[in-house]
DNA sequence: ATTTTTCTTGACTATTAGATCAAGAACTGC
DNA sequence: GCAGTTCTTGATCTAATAGTCAAGAAAAAT
């Protein structure tokens, strides 16, 4: 043991995060990296590796926090939950320049080319939709799905995630907010999930 | 008038198309594009202009010959036409390395910081939109939409343009083909349009 | 207090990127 | 056949990139 580091690796881990979510891998620069975390290059290297490594754990960092934070909610409730869900989702794409979600964003861009971030995008729509699944059965349980619904909990949560990740696409294009709502609306209505005001 | 070229600007222009689909902006560099197109640079800056416009020129190119061609098949038809669209839309998703959608792709890595690229991809959009909702109420005057589905021509288009972009990411996520077919029969179901076999 | 380890700072390197220059080749029109 | 224009080729330029080096600063352990 001996000097410590000066910054929290966390929350400058937090701070990389937001600047690959916003701006993806390519178009962020070192030098942004080095600025917005507000520590020196070789901190960055010595306590996250390379370029793509501090990517990587950044991905990771979204998966545990933002993501697990959705997803405890949907997994925890009913109809009630998916609907928050989206609500909360495309509250967050309310901004100037919508950052999207990361993982679609990291889906299409680095995907492609690199292997261990394509298995996280992979377990991120597994997560995603067996999150709809165990929220949609309870929705049923309770008596919540309309019959003009979809009855199998598979089917509604393929359309769930589908429609997800269609509306961040959507966001990342800067389509008005109120669209995204209206079309959130709608799928909910299509699965079975009849209109009923936020929370 | 003097000495032509020696290359087919159109044809080379679909070739930068395919290129940019696969791979992106970012990840596309010159060297990858004079290899690719046959062509030597100061060719390809007299003809096109500099990269960023190569790029805008194949997603024009995009938008005119592969999704005109999607997109006419839809606004003639109906509900064939829109369970046709799918097909052909996964179909074309079925190789190694699905290169999903240009204007997807470009949607999420490009128009953030690009103007004119957000414009097309904006104009895409509402065509595609415009095409389903067509599509849909000849549907419905053919009576072809059943009781349980969605009765509004527009939230119907706009449900099945959020599912085709939801299926594009799933595609560059390498989601397996068969389960891309399944979301899309799911959310063909879910706004009135029944089971059926493919044509 | 000294030693030892680790961190920080900033200069540095090598590579690659997009873009341009210049000279020679090739074709059209007169 | 000649003049004029345009195309092609390959070298070159400049800026920016990811990644490294080395020296000095700071804290912990003895």
């Amino acid at each position: 043991m001996a000097r410590p580091k000066e910054f929290d690796p966390t929350s400058t881990l937090d701070r990389a995060m937001d600047l690959f979510w916003r701006q993806g891998y390519e178009a962020t620069s070192l030098a942004d990296l080095e600025r917005h975390l507000g520590i020196g290059r070789q901190s960055l290297y010595d306590t996250f590796g390379n370029k793509i490594d501090l990517y990587r754990q950044a991905l990771d960092r979204y998966s545990t926090v933002p993501v697990s934070y959705l997803l405890s909610r949907l997994e925890a409730g009913g109809a009630h939950a998916i609907r928050g869900f989206f609500h909360r989702l495309i509250d967050y794409q309310a901004q100037a320049n919508p950052p999207a979600c990361f993982m679609v964003n990291s889906a299409i861009e680095v995907a492609p080319r690199d292997t261990q971030v394509r298995s996280r995008v992979t377990e991120h729509l597994r997560r995603l939709d067996a999150g709809f699944r165990t929220a949609f059965e309870r929705a049923q349980a309770q008596g919540y799905i309309t019959a003009s619904g979809l009855e199998d909990p598979q089917a509604a949560a393929r359309l769930l995630t589908c429609t997800t990740l269609g509306l961040l696409v959507a966001a990342k294009a800067r389509v008005p907010v109120d669209i995204l709502r209206q079309t959130a609306e709608i799928a909910l209505v299509a699965v079975g999930i009849p209109s009923g005001d936020y929370s």
